[in-house]
DNA sequence: CATTATTATTTTGTATACCAAATAATAAAT
DNA sequence: ATTTATTATTTGGTATACAAAATAATAATG
């Protein structure tokens, strides 16, 4: 966060042109998603400001944005929270996804570049020679990347920063349910079809799988929530 | 925004339960969709806080939402502006709207009361009455209750929060595209299929209809821009 | 010892102050 | 007179200051 070093070009660094507000409200996201800021866990705006090494103002500034994207929550004169979704918040969450990516799915079959098709199907690739023996968070990762260069080819804007924004409220969850290997087999057989859908331009194909491979992940997670209670 | 008066209660007003920021981006947000403030006009900080008497700093944090939500642009060191669409921005944001529509005829089926379907026929019925006679800017209001009443008996929040905010962003165009009188006749077609679709429950009719009918949208907000072209 | 009252401290909410960049205005030069 | 240089002013970005509420800590009381 410390602006005052020369950056690489040589200039003094000046004001940077994107606002500290968002800068740390990316750092911020990021430590939601990787789990080092838990949910339920407060968030005092003096300490994390200092320990970011900027005042309150921005602060202030990215926890406002990260509310807005439902990654936290500010109750009046209460220190910000992560947020800790509840399993039926998450359900409709999914729903939304569900809906958001099969969208995606039927405008990416009018929109994508053959470059973009090959990339995909690469993206598919890799994740099936990851399927045997790739650390949980890798194969995450590349299961995410898949979804997420689908919708980019669509182009739409607004569907790529919604469905973003829908993504990292259930990383967490879905994460963990990724962690279930078992499920491999079957994620890997939708996606198969979901590039067959792709490869011939198939929206109804394309747009039915992608909607109801989402679907499936609300069985996931329920089963996640469940065993968790059992373990309480 | 003087909170320095006492309240109804008779209390000193204190410190609102809700902070000045939301309740001034909450004014903004109707100036903008009442066309007060213009696409593309500027919201100087300082003469804005000062006409509302406030401080910048609850000011921003309201600029910093309605950014979040698409309604404001700013770009450093420049004064906020006023969001201004492109015609392949609203676009795209048409075809989420018609997905996120899509899904909440279907969960609705599954959601919504008895109490709720009544209500949601009445306010079609409201609209019928409506389309001889009434004021453009009371036809499209309630056309968008009927819309926002189906989405609002799904339960599900997120869809909600996420609907209302496409929505917000999509208001300028539609209620110019409404004004245009001629296609009340196929709104009114539309919605008592879709009517239909709910009172029997069907999901898959519910769902296409609504599709359907926020998609031709597309098609008119085209139009409207083409007029504007032509006139320049 | 438990419980309530009261005080002290911490923490958020908002206002103000200051700095740097951008724009407007003015002066200088061709 | 037009264009360029320079200065002044405005405006956004960030830090700090202060007020009010909530929490923690301490004292008082049954």
């Amino acid at each position: 966060m410390d602006n005052s070093r020369p950056n690489p070009t040589g200039k003094l660094a000046a004001l940077s042109r994107q606002r500290l507000g968002d800068q740390i409200a990316d750092a911020l996201r990021n430590q939601i998603l990787l789990g080092e800021l838990q949910p339920g866990s407060n968030i005092p705006e003096r300490e994390t400001a200092s320990a970011l090494g900027v005042s309150r103002t921005p602060l202030r500034e990215a926890l406002v944005i990260l509310e807005g994207e439902g990654l936290v929550s500010m109750s009046p004169a209460r220190s910000p929270r992560v947020s800790n979704p509840s399993l039926e918040n998450l359900t409709h969450l999914l729903y939304v996804q569900s809906a958001l990516e099969a969208l995606a799915g039927e405008c990416a079959c009018d929109q994508m570049t053959e470059q973009e098709f090959k990339h995909i199907e690469g993206l598919n690739l890799t994740l099936q020679a990851m399927s045997e023996n790739a650390d949980p968070i890798d194969f995450f990762t590349a299961d995410m990347a898949f979804h997420e260069a689908i919708v980019a080819a669509t182009k739409n804007a607004p569907l790529i920063k919604t469905h973003k924004q829908y993504n990292a409220r259930l990383w967490r969850v879905r994460f963990m349910s990724s962690r279930k290997r078992i499920k491999r087999v079957s994620t890997l057989d939708d996606h198969s079809e979901i590039v067959e859908g792709l490869r011939t331009r198939n929206k109804q194909k394309t747009s039915a799988v992608l909607s109801r491979h989402l679907r499936t992940a609300i069985d996931n997670i329920t089963s996640i929530f469940d065993e968790e209670n059992q373990a309480n």
